[in-house]
RNA sequence: GGGUCGCUAGCUCAGCGGUAGAGCAUCCGGCUUUUAACCGGCUGGUCCUGAGUUCGAAUCUCAGGCGACCCA
């Protein structure tokens, strides 16, 4: 594209034309498109990969802040990395199966694929006016079956690798999207991520992925994971949640004997990570559910045992454990026996022990557990302390459990143990005696993948009476989702009621059988997709070795906090699985996260009724009043969000000033990980900077003796007779430089790289007829090749007004030279006693003897020391002296 | 209760042993049939508090306060 073609811009009455962000835009975005700008390098090209990714979206068909911010930050990323030489891949794709489609389905009547693809060219639309340097060339949706055919092609390696399994559990149930969740998709109080309903508990025949066989794999290779932040380490750690302890088999007393019997059956097998309290146990407490309690409960204790466990199976697993409730159980009439000195202890059930988790029983301890000091305390059961409790001998301070590791007493053979050596000691020796077993527990359970909805991966699996469940064989894929599925979303598989797609033969023994109806949940689809992207459009396998080669690990991930845990940990665990099978030889997906923070807006709320206001309704801002009761509102600043009314829509932001402004905007207003609040007078003032930026191009633009072109630029010599401005101005250019260098290596601070543009432009500004023409030159390439990857419209535009070659996406990254930081003199700071007192110039190369002269030859010495010597003379060469009278 | 992060100008953030900075906002002045204006300048700070280390602390250490997030 030559410079002629601009001209068609709007020219004021000083001959300069003025700044028309959407037009440039446009022009660039169409030229880049022609020329294939974007385009990942092929296989064989020798440069080093960078893959730059940003997590993909659910194609919602509206772009909102959050996307934008995520985008950008990825493709400055792409853009700065090609310029330092790489070769980038940087890809976009749809995240493209779920409920939303489904629901629209419902309501409108509109089929799920169709809506689907007509909200992604709706999507794309949006983003490609962010000029975002995304290869269009490899995008994927999860929906379209060229990409599922491969998502049930992994879910068979799955299967032969044994790693996926049908059975029969406890499951949460959403009773709002009518289907099963997977535990990372039920949160704290025990609400659906999703639809945020409260999930019931369902005793269902599932599809389960054994993520629990690599659960040390997933916590131990987090130390690799130096890239990623430390939070998101930290809670997939204590998502997995290792406990290293034993299991204690306690046998029952048999109530009709008054011997000892230590293998009387059945026996209670509790695990715990304190096997050194086992001397300070009291009792022993199972969960109501556990099985046990059928058959060992007394006659006189039946009726309140049933009535107990009624009750409880009415409470979520969250009501139960709440640490503010009161600790309620019952016992029922049984003992056992403490293998470690045979005391007989009462068996309890108590809400606050599950079935689920350890072996669904626990020992009570009082005196070093906090809930089983407070079950203990309120039901009056006896307490032992066992651990030596440091300044107090033998009991506990202010009502609490002492849970700190110890010395030993008490506890017979092994008092004087420290807790760390009494562990391995007493369960050896119940090894010894066959009532201990060192045990590993996790919190990570396997994760369900069934969902009983239709806009979803059909799982490939048929049914047969005789051969079981039997894998559809691959040559057989995909598994297509069929069309005219009623649904109606009253719950159950929609797949299920379309008897012509669910009536198939065994493909082993050819006999009747029935289609799996369930479908994938949708992070089977996204568990994979970076690995696509390498190889996007193979249609013999799911990618080929070479790419992935090439490309993977993804260099640096961007996405949001959201799915620290869920999309995190999938993907790893898919990435170490696909690696056991053969197919990958990485052992993790993503070499760096960036986990960006949130998009707020300014949200107007009345607090006596809790009800958002929507900002056109306050008239007066300094002010803002409740239109219906004139109270004063609450200014916060909140996640953007329909129910609050602050969001701010990209496109109207891109109308009016430019993707160029909104990239510069997002990236200036806040660094990467925080949370960024909209304020449309600093989007205003970064629109501003843009402006001044286009008039220091413009004037140099301008034909005459100020008159700067590029064409010559890598052929242009500094000379070696710089003046001061010469010198002046290149130190501000390499100075910038450098800082801009460090903040888009390691941590990338591109709020603080914007800030140094700013600072540079103000360098430039007005002074650069003052300097020689290769200074101006070199200033205004460095100026516009670091502008590049943050306005890359606006850069490109001024690249090519100063008759630049080429795009300058292609030019080089700008090195900065170490010998134009030199300075000849510097402003020595003078301190008395540590206080700054005045400065003096000396030349930058002074030694310390001298420095020290100079100092005390000063105007400052002599006024603050008033004739005294000092005491001490601390130098600092470079910097300052100081004086200590 | 535990962990992580944060507290610097009105706002958002840099600075992380050596003269407290940027952008925006405010205020003042200028320019203009370039008006989503623009240009120039000024103002503004017990760097959360206290103690310690040091010639010197926003910066390091300890204690405390407040806030956010995660876990229990």
């Amino acid at each position: 594209m030559s410079t002629e073609s601009t001209t068609s811009l709007p020219e004021s009455n000083n001959g300069q034309r003025r700044y028309d962000p959407l037009a440039t835009e446009q022009r660039w975005q169409n030229h880049w498109s022609d020329i294939n700008l974007d385009v990942t390098p092929p296989l064989d090209d020798g440069r080093a990969p960078f893959y730059a990714l940003s997590m993909f979206p659910y194609p919602s068909g509206s772009l909102h802040m959050g996307h934008v911010r995520n985008y950008v930050i990825t493709d400055v990323i792409a853009r700065v990395q090609r310029m330092r030489g790489d070769a980038v891949l940087h890809p976009m794709g749809w995240d493209a199966f779920g409920l939303p489609a489904e629901n629209a389905a419902i309501e409108r009547e509109i089929d799920p694929g169709i809506w689907t693809d007509r909200n992604i060219d709706q999507m794309k639309d949006q983003l490609a006016r962010l000029g975002l340097s995304i290869d269009w060339s490899r995008e994927q949706a999860t929906c379209h079956e060229d990409y599922y055919r491969w998502t049930q092609w992994l879910f068979l390696e799955l299967l032969d690798g044994d790693l996926a399994y049908q059975k029969e559990a406890q499951v949460n149930w959403d009773p709002i999207d009518q289907t099963v969740l997977a535990n990372e998709q039920v949160d704290a109080d025990g609400k659906s991520w999703r639809s945020g309903a409260v999930v019931e508990q369902r005793l269902l025949r599932q599809w389960f992925l054994k993520i629990t066989d690599y659960a040390d794999a997933l916590l131990d290779d987090l130390a690799l994971l130096k890239g990623w932040p430390e939070r998101v380490r930290t809670m997939q750690a204590n998502w997995i949640g290792r406990s290293k302890g034993a299991e204690i088999r306690f046998s029952l007393h048999d109530p009709s004997s008054t011997a000892i019997e230590t293998a009387l059956e059945p026996s209670i097998t509790v695990f715990t990570t304190r096997p050194d309290t086992l001397f300070g146990a009291s009792y022993l407490v199972l969960a109501p559910e556990h099985p046990l309690v059928e058959t060992i409960t007394s006659a006189e204790h039946r009726d309140e045992v049933t009535a107990f466990r009624d009750l409880m199976s009415t409470l979520s697993s969250e009501d139960r454990t709440a640490d503010d409730q009161p600790k309620r159980g019952i016992p029922i009439g049984a003992e056992v026996i403490n293998p470690a000195n045979g005391e007989r202890l009462p068996v309890w059930i108590a809400d606050y022990v599950l079935a689920e988790y350890g072996t669904g029983a626990v020992m009570g301890v009082p005196a070093h557990d906090q809930r089983d000091f407070l079950f203990a305390r309120r039901h009056e059961l006896p307490l032992r302390v066992v651990i030596q409790v440091p300044g107090t001998d033998e009991h506990l301070n202010d009502g609490q459990a002492w849970t700190e590791p110890g010395v030993l007493i008490h506890s017979g053979a092994f008092d004087g143990l420290t807790s760390e050596d009494a562990k391995e000691a007493i369960v050896t020796k119940g090894r010894e005696e066959g009532w201990a077993t060192p045990k590993v527990q996790y919190r990570l359970r396997d994760w369900l993948i069934s969902r009983q909805r239709y806009w979803g991966c059909p799982i490939p699996v048929i049914h047969c009476e005789s051969c079981g469940a039997v894998p559809v064989p691959r040559d057989d894929l995909p598994v297509s989702l069929p069309k005219g599925v009623d649904l109606s979303g009253r719950g159950g598989s929609p797949l299920a009621q379309l008897e012509e797609w669910v009536n198939v033969p065994c493909p082993r023994c050819g006999k009747p059988a029935r289609r799996e109806t369930d479908t994938m949940d949708t992070f089977m689809c996204s568990s994979w997709y970076f690995l696509r992207f390498a190889d996007p459009s193979n249609n013999q396998q799911p990618f080929s070795s070479e790419a992935i080669q090439r490309w993977l690990p993804v260099k640096q991930y961007v996405g949001g906090i959201e799915h620290a845990i869920l999309h995190l940990l999938y993907a790893r665990f898919f990435t170490k699985a696909l690696r056991d099978r053969g197919l990958l030889t990485i052992d993790e997906p993503f070499e760096r996260l960036l986990t960006q923070g949130m998009v707020q807006g300014v949200t107007y709320r009345n607090p006596r009724t809790g009800r958002y206001v929507a900002p056109n309704l306050v008239t007066d801002e300094g002010d803002p009043r409740d239109p219906d009761d004139g109270g004063v509102l609450e200014v916060l600043f909140e996640k953007m969000s329909k129910s609050k009314y602050n969001g701010v829509d990209p496109a109207a932001v891109i109308d009016r000033y430019g993707a160029d402004t909104a990239r510069m905007f997002i990236l200036f207003k806040a660094p990467p990980e925080k949370d960024l609040e909209w304020d449309d007078a600093d989007v205003e003032g970064q629109f501003r900077f843009l402006q001044r930026l286009w008039r220091l191009i413009e004037s140099a633009a301008a034909e005459g003796d100020q008159h700067v072109s590029l064409s010559n630029q890598n052929g242009s010599v500094i000379p070696d007779d710089l003046s001061d401005n010469d010198q002046t101005m290149r130190r501000a250019v390499h100075t910038a430089i450098e800082a801009i260098g460090d903040d888009l290596t390691g941590e990338f601070q591109f709020n603080t790289a914007i800030s140094e543009l700013m600072k540079l432009s103000n360098a430039l500004s007005g002074k650069l007829q003052t300097v020689q023409p290769p200074i101006r030159e070199e200033a205004l390439s460095v100026l516009i090749r670091l502008l590049a990857p943050f306005a890359p419209h606006l850069a490109e535009e001024f690249w090519h007004r100063l008759d630049g070659a080429g795009s300058v996406h292609q030019q080089a990254w700008p090195m900065h030279e170490a010998t134009a930081l030199v300075q000849d003199t510097i402003e020595l700071v003078i301190q008395v006693k540590g206080k700054v007192r005045g400065s003096l110039q000396v030349p930058a190369d002074a030694d310390k003897d001298t420095l020290e002269k100079l100092a005390l030859a000063s105007d400052v010495a002599e006024k603050w020391l008033e004739g005294q010597a000092p005491r001490r003379v601390i130098v600092v060469p470079g910097k300052l002296v100081n004086l200590v009278p």
